[in-house]
DNA sequence: AGGGGTTTTAGAATGATTCTAATTTGATAG
DNA sequence: CTATCAAATTAGAATCATTCTAAAACCCCT
């Protein structure tokens, strides 16, 4: 359970990251951060919308969809994707099971992980859902990109410092 | 590694699912069917529609799409779902951990399941993918939906029987 | 040949997300 | 205090996968 230092402190990191980052930390965006530090229900962009709204009534879907730009470049929200793309079919294996999926090329391969018995039942007995099917995905690079990689990359100079600003 | 024999039985599979659903095996349907059974490359529903129409040109992607909710309900395809709905956001905890996503409500619970000390390293000596995050969804119906779900079921009448119909 | 269902079609509708070009904002220098 | 300028924000258009819709095509059976 989250105590209200928890969420201070949640707030200072994300505030800290973006001050890191270079970008302002401007009312609009200070809240929802505020709203994503505070929630438990794993709000979408509407919702995030709608509540930030209630105290900037101006603002529109735009910033939301820039803040959380800035929140996940800097690994401050963790995105459950549902709309990333074009949905995946496997007629293969109609069986639950892990993918690998690369990040560069959208390749998926199948991985052979034996599923622990009964996983369903524990959880539903732990949670009090009703545990139909599951989803275990890995997300990363995949050799042939990894190639591809290495080669683009050799010879290349390092990073541009990135500019500071201060804050409004 | 798939086999020829393996392929026949996963097609006879599918299809014998398709009958048992009362749908006739059309040509165009014959064709998804073979596709998906064949190829490991979990393709979507574009490269599906490329490759159906180069034995049926006029195939329309309302087929396609029509052929893999057939699949869908009798079981017989995995969807590796990309687009199902906007995506949800979690900054309390901006790391991956796992997740208990209700399939009537869309609630989202997180779960307290530690990850496996070096999974990320371990899989990427098997499969040579640089692993940086992972995704473990678990499917369910959630406790509030699950008594909804018991009211409204109480005191209704059982199935009515699905027609039949020959093949094409 | 005709009836009556299923299947298929083209195109419109939907909805989340991204893009774009113009406007607003706020810190800072003069 | 005002002008300046880049960052921030805006409304609305564009995109794209998916779903919907109403009409047309198809097939089996008499």
């Amino acid at each position: 359970m989250a105590t209200g230092s928890d969420i201070q402190q949640r707030l200072e990191e994300m505030r800290a990251a973006l001050v890191k980052r270079g970008v302002a930390i401007t009312p609009k965006r200070a809240k929802v951060l505020e709203i994503l530090a505070t929630s438990d229900e794993h709000p979408n962009v509407g919702d995030l919308h709608a509540e930030v709204q209630r105290w900037h009534p101006s603002t529109s879907l735009a910033t939301v969809y820039n803040t959380i730009e800035l929140l996940k470049e800097t690994g401050q929200v963790l995105e459950l994707e549902f709309s990333a793309a074009a949905n995946r079919y496997d007629g293969r294996r109609p069986d639950s099971h892990p993918h690998l999926v690369c990040l560069e090329c959208q390749r998926i391969d199948d991985l052979e992980v034996p599923e622990p018995e009964g996983i369903f039942e524990a959880i539903g007995a732990e949670t009090g859902y009703e545990v139909v099917r599951q989803r275990l995905d890995y997300y990363g690079i995949c050799p042939n990109c990894q190639k591809k990689r290495e080669s683009r990359l050799s010879g290349q100079a390092g990073f541009v410092a990135l500019n500071d600003r201060a804050n409004y």
